[in-house]
DNA sequence: GTCTATAAAGGGATAGAC
DNA sequence: GTCTATCCCTTTATAGAC
């Protein structure tokens, strides 16, 4: 029918050509949960419900796709927007400790979930065969987790609600001990899944042992 | 010549087969430098200057032969001999801190190089199809790590000399600040090589911080 | 145990019709 | 852009001689 037809038109305007979707998100499901050379390119045509042509019409080769697919869900997994740090007001307004607490949370709840682990697993273990894939990961997680707290430890520092000679190094201390070892645990499969409260209990121990540290006395 | 052919024999007592040892041998560096499946049996066969059938006499399947050959990589990797805390006479008579320096050093001198990261990579990447291989790795690395320093530390608390409630949290904190995110960056080659003199710096500032968390006053 | 040779399957990628 | 059909190569694994 016409109606489809103009549907379709729409689609591709707002969102690309819909079986480039299908593409994208079968690959996304597979390349994350079996890694790159685990997945052929038969199998992700067929998931996505297209012939295999399709896939090499709309990239390159399995590399192009497996690059692209990576490199949009590093991108997209941080969730900054939703982070607590990320709302000026709350930045400015809530106490600090409240706000690193919530903070914590949120950092530990995104780098423990699931499909954060399925992304770190793949990013490790193909670091070697995609380079660039490692340190864009690099860049869009730890790094820019680290910058933003120490960016708002230096903050408080000025403000004398802390006493810091180095935010960064303070940042990577209060990053180091909410993960370790828990996303470690995770990643090798050795451990179960962390639950909220038990991410709670791992935030507000660290934050009491942060704030021995460096709480003004 | 019959004297080699002895030489052989003695040889597969000792050692086992030579051959076997080749093909180990080989698997070993393809495979940690490139992961599972991009390596293959004939890449291995021809490393270790055998035929691909002698591959397949001696392990089941590729399966197999990846499974032993990383199993037997993460049971040596440790390192626990050396360890400055494993001599029981240092762990006597060394000064504290001095001790937890050096075997600080140890550990990530250990955890950061290029050896470790490889396996840390492969295992990391492979752990889903390989789900014992990533909890053997658990146990015999960060694991046992940490139950070596949380031993020491509860020997410290109760001496007096630390004032420590949960020494398995506190040395779990201390290796949290000394590994990240140096190992994180390394592994997503985010990063150079870690210097000595580096290390010593950073097991030295968490050091000072880990004193001033749990020294007595 | 070890080789040469080969089977059997699956992989990435493309030609050509529509 | 999309499909059917296919090419060609590599892969795992084995048969059979020595």
């Amino acid at each position: 029918m016409a109606g489809s037809a103009f549907d379709m038109n729409r689609a591709e305007e707002t969102a690309q050509s819909p079986k480039r979707l299908a593409i994208v998100d079968a690959a996304t499901k597979l390349f994350l949960s079996q890694g790159f050379g685990a997945v052929s390119v038969d199998a992700i045509a067929a998931k996505a419900q297209v012939s295999k042509p399709t896939v090499y019409s709309h990239f390159e080769n399995k590399e192009a796709l497996f690059s692209g697919v990576m490199t949009g869900v590093c991108e997209r997994a941080g969730g900054q927007e939703a982070c607590p740090l990320a709302n000026e007001e709350a930045a400015r307004y809530m106490p600090m400790n409240e706000l690193l607490q919530k903070t914590g949370e949120h950092v530990l709840g995104v780098i423990t979930s699931p499909e954060a682990i399925e992304i770190f697993r793949v990013v490790i273990g193909e670091a070697e065969r995609f380079p660039q894939l490692g340190r864009n990961f690099f860049e869009f997680g730890p790094a820019s987790i680290l910058e933003m707290i120490g960016g708002y430890i230096s903050k408080k520092s000025n403000s004398g609600e802390l006493v810091v000679d180095d935010p960064a190094k303070a940042a990577h201390y209060l990053v180091g001990m909410m993960v370790f070892p828990v996303q470690m645990g995770l990643a090798c499969g050795a451990r179960d899944p962390v639950s909220k409260d038990e991410i709670s209990e791992i935030v507000a121990d660290a934050l009491k042992t942060f704030m021995k540290i460096y709480a003004p006395r």
